[in-house]
DNA sequence: CAATAACTGATTGACAGTCAGTCAATACCA
DNA sequence: TGGTATTGACTGACTGTCAATCAGTTATTG
């Protein structure tokens, strides 16, 4: 094949663009390094150039969405227009959009063939989650929102729970058994809500008052 | 090799005996089919007389785990010497000698090679384990003792929690940070009383005085 | 033009899974 | 009781697939 020099930066970016679309399309066991390669038309010792391992470019596709989660929930957490409970009502309202608008992506962590990849995800996301929660669950104790005695393990049993619950929820939403979701939704705010020693029904409150004001 | 024929229950069970015991020291990826029927001494062909594939053995292992801890919990819930808090405690000390005689499996389910199986686990305990901690919740509705709205789902939040959870703990646990563990558990069961509705403080003083009774 | 780095693609080694056939035990019949 | 048919446990060489390697080639840069 001819051979052409780009630069690395763009060939590495090709080629996880290119992992992605396959491990999306067909699962990570699945996909074999040399179809990666063949759909961006380089050989397969490109790939090992770029990368050491097939595993390795996985941590790269996990580490782009990761970034992704945590510049949307970052900057619904820095800004000071509103208050921690808005916060974290646009922090689950960011969650359910990236669910919806990368459906695929959703069903596939959750997919059995893709144990692999779910547990990265379980590492890497309470450790960069936690602290920003962290911080809008202390600023909702300030503002008397709340009031819990542990707010860091108040964040990462928020955090883990919601992550394990979407697994659950996700079978559910498969099966078009809504009632069970429906469930699933209420049952969360309300045990949100305990956890962080709120006033029973105020994220639901809050909610429907933010989106008449839109 | 010589042959031996042997009552099928029985080498069905050293198969998965031999698999059990190389999966725990050397990881399930890094353990070969070929490995497997060395150890027992039998040619490749009667390990895919007795299994589909590699996966299913993994299968068969985590059934034969998953029936162990649901006969146990099994066990203390339907018992009527003692209350639901009494029950719930028991439960969670019977998860916790578990680990401590099973140290090796516990780190081998939270280890990065073996998310096969960490999801595995994942998937099945919620499901084996909600129906039990279901009724034990509703029981202590029953005796006064909590006041919680979903009870089912308060079951399935406890779970999942303190699963992902113990994820969490092992790496503190592996990392000898006591002060962090100690935080976890007191937290853990703050907010498993938070979500019960129970009175605070009230499992911790249930437990010591079970402890002192013994 | 020398050094560096991107790139090639045939090759290797490891492994899950297959398959055609062997052998032992049991059941059945004369 | 002895002969034979049937079943299914068991064998192990073999295959196909794939991640990873490596010796070599081509472009770029200073």
């Amino acid at each position: 094949m001819t051979r052409t020099v780009k630069d690395p930066e763009t060939r590495r970016g090709e080629l996880i663009d290119a992992a992605e679309e396959l491990f999306l399309a067909n699962g990570y066991e699945e996909t074999t390094v040399a179809d990666i390669v063949r759909k961006i038309g380089v050989a397969q010792g490109t790939f090992y150039h770029y990368f050491k391992s097939k595993d390795e470019v996985l941590d790269a596709i996990t580490d782009r969405w990761i970034e992704e989660i945590k510049e949307g929930v970052a900057g619904i957490a820095s800004g000071d227009d509103s208050d921690s409970i808005e916060k974290i009502i646009r922090v689950f309202g960011f969650f359910s959009s990236l669910g919806k608008s990368r459906q695929g992506l959703v069903e596939y962590v959750h997919e059995g063939r893709n144990a692999h990849l779910h547990n990265k995800f379980e590492r890497k996301v309470p450790s960069i989650l936690t602290p920003l929660f962290s911080r809008m669950i202390e600023e909702g104790v300030r503002e008397r929102f709340f009031d819990v005695r542990y707010p860091e393990m108040a964040a990462l049993f928020i955090i883990v729970t919601t992550g394990a619950i979407s697994h659950i929820y996700e079978t559910y939403r498969l099966n078009e058994n809504t009632e069970k979701m429906n469930e699933i939704t209420a049952a969360t705010f309300y045990f949100i809500e305990r956890i962080l020693g709120a006033e029973q029904g105020i994220f639901i409150k809050y909610a429907s008052r933010m989106e008449a004001s839109t």
